[in-house]
RNA sequence: GACAGAGUAGCACAAUGGUAGUGCACUAGAUUGUGGAUCUAGCCGUUGCGGGUUCGAGCCCCGUCUCUGUCCCCA
């Protein structure tokens, strides 16, 4: 029987080709945080269970990997009657990086009192994969540690709107809200506390099915009818309103509404703040915006944009969780970057330009120069800062340009006995087709002025 | 978890229920120290899998698996 030859399900293989085009991707997303003074941190795959429960809410629990205790571990766990779920596995792999990094700063002593943290990883999610949506895919996050401070929230929005706009995406919105808030419109609109979870994932949902599929959610879900009509028409935001006069609007609507103001003055603030970073254009005041993990408190984010129906990125303030390490309280807010859908996008509207992904150089040789001879040379030119294939045969020398076309090599050595005889080396320019003899020693500069030229 | 669509050569796709084909790619030659073009020849298949209907199934029916899309949820 034939072995499946595909990967697990939601999970991919990378050819050189499209790994190139991510790395670029990367290399900007490291550049631009950096740029902002965030430090790189990486995290194990793998987290106990105890790190992993009871941060992202119900469905996010459902969603995690889990890996099964092995040998006499698992035999005895099989033996409980009934073996329940919690008995089998301890551990899980993670599914995002901000719980690891709350973790990671609740167990470290000396890190600088504002840490802000750059993490680059995978996560994984056994979720139903889709469009845009894996089983393991890489996430992108920037947090900062140690502050209440807006300007924190600022830096965190102003950092992924600089990478978007250096990658070339140009349409993009930060919808912005606030989790207090929210908490605020659904007790204005008289529902209880326990109904806040059901109201807030309804109302997100604003987006796609629109008020009366809100209404119609709201009501199968047992709200009355007249609160969610109340809370509806809360949320309803003019034409035409701009930042300002919605938040002004916001606090006329919950001006009897303990805490809200306080609020609004936050979202105020961080407008205000932003107006002169890559996000200031790009803020938007979203009263229906809820996001589903568990752990935020405060402001909170999320990228949209038409090139994508879902979600390019998302964060928020998570003033909470570290504690839940740890005693001691320390305020964070993070933003993270939707990777996968960023490679999606870009690929879809072409907004890579040439990347090459094979050597600069190939080298070719005929059958009477000896293949210590090639390699020698290689390894001058490699010594001289290029990268550099040896055809590792010597068919007729078409087989072997047309080979170096197709590796992406831009650049031809051809070495035969007449060439080796003389000390040099014949180049060939693969993408204008011009050819020149020169030394060997001289090859480096000839090859460096033809690929830069 | 729900619904819809699709699975045919390495890839992209054809084929009224009647001999499974075309293009690209690949290999060789035309061309023994110069690639991309052209021409010629060659290679490539248990039509996802299992059953059923039929004289005959890639096509119709049932089941199953996988993939894609939408919903849900999310990045």
């Amino acid at each position: 029987m034939a072995i499946s030859t595909l990967p697990p399900s939601g999970m991919r293989d990378f050819l050189p080709a499209e790994l190139t085009r991510r790395r670029y991707v990367e290399s900007v997303i490291r550049r631009v945080y950096e740029s902002f003074g965030f430090v790189p941190v990486e995290t194990p795959a793998i987290e106990n269970l105890t790190t992993l429960l009871g941060k992202y809410g119900e469905e996010g629990d459902q969603l995690l990997f889990r890996i099964l205790h092995r040998r006499d571990k698992l035999a005895r766990a099989l033996q409980h009657s009934p073996v329940e779920e919690k008995d089998l596995a301890e551990m899980g792999l993670r599914y995002d990086l901000t719980v690891p990094l709350a973790r990671l700063i609740a167990n470290s002593k000396d890190l600088p009192r504002f840490f802000k943290r750059y993490q680059i990883q995978l996560v994984w999610r056994a979720d139903r994969p889709g469009r845009g949506r894996f089983r393991e895919f890489q996430q992108c996050d920037v947090d900062i540690t140690g502050t209440t401070s807006l300007v924190a929230e600022a830096e965190v929005c102003a950092a992924v709107a600089k990478v978007l706009l250096e990658l070339g995406f140009k349409e993009f919105q930060i919808h912005l809200n606030h989790r207090q808030l929210l908490r605020c419109l659904i007790s204005a609109a008289g529902l209880r506390p326990d109904q806040e979870e059901t109201a807030l994932v309804a109302v997100d949902k604003m987006d796609k099915i629109g008020e009366d599929g809100v209404l119609k959610e709201l009501q199968t879900r047992g709200i009355p009818e007249a609160s969610a009509s109340l809370l509806l028409e809360l949320l309803r935001r003019p034409e035409g309103l701009d930042e300002a006069g919605e938040l002004a609007r916001l606090e006329t609507r919950l001006s009897g509404i303990e805490g809200a103001s306080a609020h609004i003055a936050q979202l105020r603030e961080l407008l205000a703040i932003s107006t002169h970073t890559p996000a200031g254009s790009h803020l938007r005041i979203d009263a229906t915006l809820a996001r589903g993990l568990g752990y935020y408190t405060g402001p909170i984010f999320e990228i949209r944009s038409a090139l994508f129906g879902g979600s390019l990125g998302g964060g928020g303030r998570y003033d909470n969780l570290i504690g839940m390490f740890r005693g001691q309280t320390i305020p964070a807010v993070g933003f993270s970057i939707g990777f996968e859908r960023l490679v999606l996008v870009m690929e879809e509207k072409g907004l890579f330009g040439k990347l090459a992904a094979g050597p600069e150089v190939m080298l070719c040789r005929f059958e009477d120069v000896a293949p210590a001879e090639a390699l020698k040379i290689a390894h001058g030119l490699r010594d001289a800062g290029l990268n550099v294939e040896v055809y590792p045969e010597t068919p007729k020398l078409g087989k072997q340009l047309a080979y170096a076309e197709s590796a992406g090599a831009r650049i031809a050595a051809i070495l035969g006995a007449s060439e080796v005889q003389a000390g040099n080396i014949t180049l060939k320019n693969l993408t204008t087709g011009e050819q020149a003899t020169t030394p060997t020693g001289d090859a480096p500069a000839r090859i460096r002025s033809w690929l830069t030229g």
